[in-house]
DNA sequence: TCGAATCTACGACATCTGTAGAAGACGTCA
DNA sequence: TGACGTCTTCTACAGATGTCGTAGATTCGA
C-alpha cells in the first residue's frame, strides 16, 4: 500500500482539497492557527504530504503553492478500508454491536442516515 | 485517555483475551509464529501491555503467567470510540456512504447484519 | 552435577508522526 | 539602501510502535 497519513496530516490535507490550491499560509490560517500550531509545523507537514505524493506544488515567486495529487475519493476510500479492516478484525460479529453502539453514542442521527443508506445500497443490489 | 494501543499491541492483547491466563510463549505460538514473528518481539509486546496497564501478570517459577487487567468490553468499547471518530471527523455525511461501501467491500453480509442491528437498537429506543 | 534449553530483562534501532526553532533568501516600503 | 516581514529549508527532538539481540538467571534432563 501506498504511505500512511496521520490524524494531523489528514486533516491538512482535507484543508488542501477544501482550499483547491493554495500556500502554506491559506492552510495554517485555516487549521494551522486555530490549534495554536505554529506555521512552521504546517509547513513541514505539507512537505511530506508533498514528498509523500498526497500533494503536488509548484512555485510563485518565492511561494509555494500546494494542490492535492490525488482525488480525495480514492484516498477517503482507502482511509476507510483501513478503518473498516480494524473495525472487523478477526471476529466480526461483536464488532458489529460495538460499532452500532459507538455510532449511536457519537450522534444518534446517524444510525438512521446509516440504515437509510443501507437500504438504498441493497436496493441497487437487487436491481444489478 | 488511557495510552492508546498500536495494532499488533491490540492483537496480542486479544489473544491474551482468548487464551485466559497464558505464557510468552503461548501468545508466541498463537501470533507470533504464524506471522514470522520473533519470541522476544511477543515477550517485548507483553512487556509494554503489562507496563500500560492492560495486562497483569505473577511468577510462576521462572515463567511470567499473563492475563487481561481491563475487561475486552471496556477497552474494545473505547477503542472503536476512536474508529469512529476518524469515520465520521468533520464531516460526518460523505463518511456515511463510505462507510457503508467499505463495509460492502469487505463483506457484504456484514451489511445485513448491521441494518439488523440498527433496526434492533432503534426499536429499544423507542421502548425504553 | 553439568550442560542444554528456556525465560525474562534490557537495551537498541528504525520509522512515523507531531511539533517547532533557526538560518538564509527575497521582496517591499520608507 | 537598509530594516522588516515573509517564505522555504534544514535540522532536531520526543514519544509511540514494531522488531530483535544479548545477557543473565533458572530449570530440567541426562
Amino acid at each position: 500500500m501506498g504511505p500512511t497519513l496521520g490524524e494531523q496530516e489528514h486533516d491538512i490535507l482535507t484543508a488542501v482539497w477544501q482550499l483547491g490550491t493554495c500556500t502554506v499560509r491559506q492552510v495554517y490560517e485555516r487549521v494551522g492557527a486555530p490549534r495554536g500550531l505554529a506555521y512552521t509545523t504546517i509547513s513541514t507537514v505539507l512537505d511530506r504530504l508533498h514528498k509523500k505524493g498526497f500533494l503536488s506544488r509548484e512555485r510563485d515567486g518565492k511561494t509555494l503553492v500546494y494542490r492535492a495529487a490525488k482525488r480525495e475519493g480514492s484516498v477517503e476510500q482507502s482511509r476507510m478500508r483501513t478503518l473498516v479492516d480494524r473495525i472487523f478484525g478477526a471476529d466480526p460479529e461483536p464488532a458489529v454491536a460495538r460499532l452500532v453502539d459507538a455510532v449511536e453514542t457519537y450522534d444518534p442521527a446517524l444510525l438512521d442516515r446509516l440504515a437509510k443508506e443501507i437500504a438504498a445500497r441493497r436496493r441497487t443490489r437487487r436491481g444489478s
